[in-house]
DNA sequence: AGCACGCCGACT
DNA sequence: GTCGGCGTGCTC
């Protein structure tokens, strides 16, 4: 047989550390162009491949291999763009990663099981849909406002389904979305709750298709559980543009289903994907805008894998899909900008490189004073009794509101009855036999749970060490917290004679799909008059009658060793504080104002303060200057390097080993490094952690010296030091140290 | 990471 | 005698 004539590079998905390189040769009997997935044998496996650019010589194959052909080519679906391909390039380079790793988590896993008579099937049946010879119309697009099947939608008890008529913007909102659109830099849109971001992300894709018809946008938010609200807002506006407008894309969606969105995107049907941080890789060939919403919260960044940031992704994948003439323009949304989002965004400063838009005014307000937003309250825990869990005055006032038919709204960001139980006959409390933390103890199925590793225990009758019967819980969750509520509002009726209905929403409420849609409905409905929950229900539920927030115990945030963990806490208070008194008209039939209460030690902290001003900017400056002075980030970069190992030692000997042979490797003289130490939680399900972290002025310095030390890193888990390494991995911009 | 090959212990 | 434990090594 004629030898044939075409050599392919081809991306495989080969293991991220291993020696083998994951740019692989392959013989074709026809040139393909890159981005052409195809299937290819690796040993005696076979899998999905995508053709790559030609690589550089030093990826060529070692001299002597024989190059094997390649299976069959995908040719149903047409080649992946440059885009999208520079950008996996990118995330792989720039978080320390195997290419073929990256690119192949960046498609639908549905993807990579077919063979080519499966896809070619898969894709002439998803033809039907497009002209449904014997289906009615779908309902919604037919019927203006009707509610989708699928969810209760928040949004419909505040205000009337705009339909595909938009409602006017205001000035503000309209100077914003003008501004935006004068300029291709990177926007941060600022806006405080109930500004109507959304509404601006809306008309923003709305004018870009009605510029060009054949756009497509990207919108990303950070959780699954807000993608239907936004996905049945979305749906509504576009409807008119046919069934497959909307798609999304997050981890709840079976495999059909997101195989079915991507091709959607891909073969450029769908104008709008909506998603969670994966969706940052959807392939999008007319890529044209790219919002963030709520761009702070931290589950934009993935924590496993490659750890890459959704949202500093979205920046750069922007600016790879601009031409001069077609602009791919990228807005950032929050009330709490990342410290890293405000620096960029200051114009005074050097950072400078996003354009900052402003909302202040909350809509519906008569004007944008902040007495339209709720008024902190904060109660000194100082002259409470000790041990007071629920405080006199935050129950008067929850009483009083409940009387009036409001509701109120509980915070507590620990889930379960109290934290941790324990003796006091011998000081024995309730590890974890696996990590290093404490069992959790529910007291609705009587069971001790660590909640890092899933290990679960009858609680025991006395203490297992010395036989006293007498264990104690100490410290607080919410389970324990609907129980205090219970009884300390027993005597308290609601106008209409009734008992006061309490009800808990947090992970152990909700596992089971659809339990969070339905117990929002119930709070929706009035059937619930107190709600308690973790930062669940801090997030963009709107819920009309809420006119008085609490956090019960926000002061542990106050003194972490995280320096994140100020910008985090006055993220969620203020996003909770949001959830009350949303509706204008609500509160002026009902003659009152919002309130936020917060339990505090420290009621004179100047986080409180500023919150109490709402005052993002004077406290986002305030930390900024601290940062500033600690040369942390954003104005210095970090990485860290994690191991795993069985024991503490063996993880540290690993990372010390592979941190003494780095002097002479390029950017070292910009890189500090920092000894290696037991991570936070130093043991997980049996497994040692440990963490070693690097920091320098200089993001470029960085990532040199990140390069070059990956093949060090990878000898020394080879070599004698590696013994009992069970894994390592690079954190690039690690959220938490 | 898979998946082979390979060399030792207890089963129908 | 074989089935199967997981230790080492390779994959264009």
């Amino acid at each position: 047989m004629a030898p044939a004539p075409h050599r392919l590079t081809v991306l495989v998905p080969t293991p991220a550390h291993s020696a083998l390189g994951s740019l692989l040769h392959y013989d074709s009997e026809l040139p393909l162009t890159p981005g052409t997935l195809v299937r290819v044998p690796l040993g005696q496996r076979e899998l999905l491949g995508v053709v790559w650019d030609d690589a550089n010589e030093a990826d060529a194959p070692p001299d002597g291999t024989v190059l094997k052909p390649i299976v069959a080519v995908l040719d149903g679906v047409p080649p992946l763009g440059p885009g999208w391909r520079r950008l996996v390039d990118f995330t792989a380079r720039y978080y320390q990663r195997a290419t073929g790793e990256v690119a192949l988590a960046a498609l639908p896993p549905a993807l990579r099981g077919l063979d080519t008579t499966q896809l070619a099937r898969r894709l002439k049946r998803r033809q039907r849909p497009l002209a449904p010879p014997d289906r009615p119309p779908r309902a919604e697009a037919s019927a203006p406002g009707a509610t989708p099947a699928q969810a209760p939608r928040a949004e419909q008890l505040t205000e009337p389904v705009a339909a595909a008529t938009p409602q006017p913007l205001t000035p503000e909102q309209a100077a914003a979305l003008a501004d935006f659109e004068s300029s291709a830099e990177p926007a941060l849109l600022f806006g405080v709750t109930g500004s109507g971001k959304t509404e601006v992300y809306l008309q923003a894709v709305q004018r870009l298709l009605a510029r060009e018809p054949q756009a497509q946008a990207l919108v990303m938010v950070p959780e699954i559980n807000l993608t239907p609200q936004l996905e049945a807002r979305f749906r509504d506006r576009f409807a008119h543009h046919g069934p497959q407008v909307v798609v999304s894309m997050h981890s709840g969606m079976t495999g059909p289903q997101r195989l079915q969105s991507w091709l959607a995107a891909h073969l450029e049907e769908a104008r709008i994907v909506l998603g969670t941080r994966m969706a940052v890789f959807a392939s999008l060939p007319a890529l044209r805008l790219i919002v963030v919403d709520e761009e702070h919260d931290p589950s934009y960044k993935q924590q496993e894998g490659a750890r890459y940031s959704a949202r500093d992704l979205a920046i750069y994948r922007a600016k790879l899909e601009s031409t001069s003439e077609t602009p791919c323009r990228v807005m950032l949304g929050s009330a709490t900008p990342s410290l890293e989002t405000w620096h960029h965004s200051r114009p005074a400063v050097d950072g400078g490189r996003y354009r900052r838009l402003s909302l202040s005014h909350r809509i519906g307000q008569a004007n944008g004073l902040a007495g339209d937003l709720p008024t902190l309250r904060l109660v000194n825990m100082a002259h409470q009794p000790r041990h007071t869990v629920l405080s006199g005055p935050l129950m008067a006032a929850i009483a009083e509101r409940i009387a009036r038919g409001e509701q109120a709204m509980v915070f507590l960001n620990r889930r379960g009855y109290a934290p941790v139980l324990h003796c006091g006959g011998c000081g024995w409390k309730s590890d974890c036999a696996h990590c290093s933390a404490y069992r959790v103890f529910h007291k609705i199925d009587r069971t001790l749970r660590c909640h890092h590793c899933g290990f679960t225990e009858r609680v025991p009758r006395a203490c297992p060490v010395c036989g006293n019967p007498d264990i104690a819980p100490i410290g607080r969750g919410t389970e324990q917290i609907e129980e205090q509520l219970g009884a300390l509002l027993a005597d308290v009726r609601r106008p209409d004679g009734q008992p006061v209905r309490v009800a808990r929403i947090d992970a152990d409420t909700t596992r089971h799909k659809g339990a969070l849609a339905s117990q929002l409905a119930d709070v929706h409905a009035g059937d619930v008059d107190v709600l308690v929950g973790t930062q669940m229900i801090a997030k963009g539920h709107d819920f009309r009658r809420i006119t008085l927030v609490a956090a019960v115990n926000p002061d542990t945030a106050l003194f972490s060793s995280d320096f994140r963990a100020p910008e985090r806490l006055f993220s969620l208070l203020l996003q909770a504080a949001g959830r009350a008194g949303r509706d204008a008209a609500y509160l002026a039939q009902q003659g009152t104002v919002s309130e936020m209460w917060l339990q505090t030690h420290h009621k004179d902290h100047p986080l409180y303060a500023a919150l109490r001003q709402h005052d993002y900017p004077a406290f986002a400056d305030q930390q900024l200057t601290e940062r500033a002075q600690a040369g942390l980030p954003p104005f210095s970069f970090q990485a860290l390097v994690r191991a795993d190992a069985r024991t503490q030692q063996a993880a540290q000997a690993f990372l010390t080993a592979a941190s003494a042979a780095t002097d002479a490797l390029p950017g070292a003289e910009h890189v500090t490094r920092y000894p290696a130490v037991p991570m936070t939680l130093q043991r997980v399900a049996n497994v040692e952690r440990a963490q070693l972290l690097l920091e320098s002025p200089s993001r470029q310095a960085l990532q040199r010296f990140l390069a070059a030390w990956q093949p060090v890193l990878r000898a020394t888990r080879q070599g004698p030091e590696g013994k009992g390494v069970i894994r390592w991995a690079v954190d690039v911009d690690p959220l938490a140290i």
